[in-house]
DNA sequence: AGGTTCTACCTCAGAGATAC
DNA sequence: GTATCTCTGAGGTAGAACCT
């Protein structure tokens, strides 16, 4: 048996880490190079001329005998290495719903849904299959579009204002935080005005109330407890026994002594109608956890 | 029919204030 | 110190509109 002495591994240390990584980097952008500063060959000239002369990728692709997705890649590779202009007529400007979407950061169905609205200057290329096509107007209008300029209108104050993201969007209907908290008390006492149904419920809510209407007990002889007393017998948080309280799903009647911050008297729970909720919140823990195993 | 985006509304929970 | 209540922010969900 030969003796093969064994390799020790070479030792990947911070400075060769470096090397490695420019080394990769410069081959990169020498590939990249090469391939921007390829000629054009015939079939990306063909592509080119009937892309700017509006022809569809059918029409494209039965001229050269390839399908129509052959020719979107085809357009990429030449949009790739020769820019985003290389497939745009010199003399006209137009943007694709893809190009505009990113350009203006937004998905492409929502520039989709405008153009289809007709609220911007763009056009219809090709028969069936085809696509839109954005004019420079176009894009000036989108750019203005409340959706994605993300301008809104207050509704408190009706003061112009900017939205910022996505998750901002479900609280930007309102220009100031003064204006934001007054939104928020209105919708709220608009949602606890409305007498519970179960169309106004969702979740173990529901079948909670539901439970409450087929089998509620008489409250004139029951016990009536405090919240902690609630929350230590049903297991729900102090949140959910005020919401349950606030939509009205609770019966509660103001305790003859104790007062509250306010100096309101703290709210009592019936016991019986207590124990009912216990049992659909249970119900309903017990799917989660069968849900989650 | 099913997927995506956007919006309004519902539900929940933590932090802090206040009465007892 | 504890219990209760208010304020505020954030995630979930349903539905409309549109497209493939």
């Amino acid at each position: 048996m030969m003796y093969e002495p064994k390799r020790t591994p070479r030792r990947l240390t911070p400075e060769l880490a470096l090397r490695i990584a420019l080394v990769k980097e410069q081959r990169k952008r020498e590939r990249k190079h090469r391939q921007r500063t390829q000629p054009l060959t015939d079939r990306e000239r063909t592509v080119i001329a009937m892309v700017q002369s509006r022809c569809t990728y059918r029409e494209i692709g039965n001229a050269l005998g390839v399908t129509p997705s052959r020719v979107r890649l085809i357009a990429e590779r030449i949009r790739r290495n020769h820019g985003k202009g290389a497939l745009l007529a010199p003399d006209q400007q137009f943007w694709m719903l893809a190009e505009a979407a990113r350009d203006l950061g937004v998905s492409l169905d929502t520039i989709r849904r405008i153009c289809s609205r007709g609220d911007v200057s763009c056009f219809w290329r090709g028969a069936e299959g085809g696509q839109y096509l954005i004019t420079d107007d176009g894009m000036e209008q989108l750019r203005a579009e409340p959706s994605i300029a993300r301008k809104g209108t207050c509704v408190i104050c009706g003061a112009p204002f900017a939205k910022v993201s996505r998750s901002a969007w479900r609280r930007s209907t309102c220009a100031a935080p003064v204006c934001g908290k007054e939104w928020r008390r209105t919708t709220q006492q608009r949602t606890i005005a409305k007498a519970p149904t179960e169309e106004s419920l969702t979740g173990w809510t529901r079948a909670a109330f539901r439970a409450l209407q087929r089998h509620r007990p008489p409250i004139d002889r029951t016990e009536w407890v405090t919240r902690s007393e609630v929350i230590r017998r049903t297991g729900l948080s102090s949140m959910r026994v005020q919401w349950l309280r606030l939509r009205r799903v609770l019966t509660v009647r103001p305790h003859p002594t104790r007062k509250g911050r306010s100096g309101r008297p703290v709210a009592t729970f019936a016991a019986s109608e207590i124990a009912i909720v216990a049992k659909a919140y249970a119900a309903y823990q017990k799917r989660q956890t069968r849900g989650r195993s």
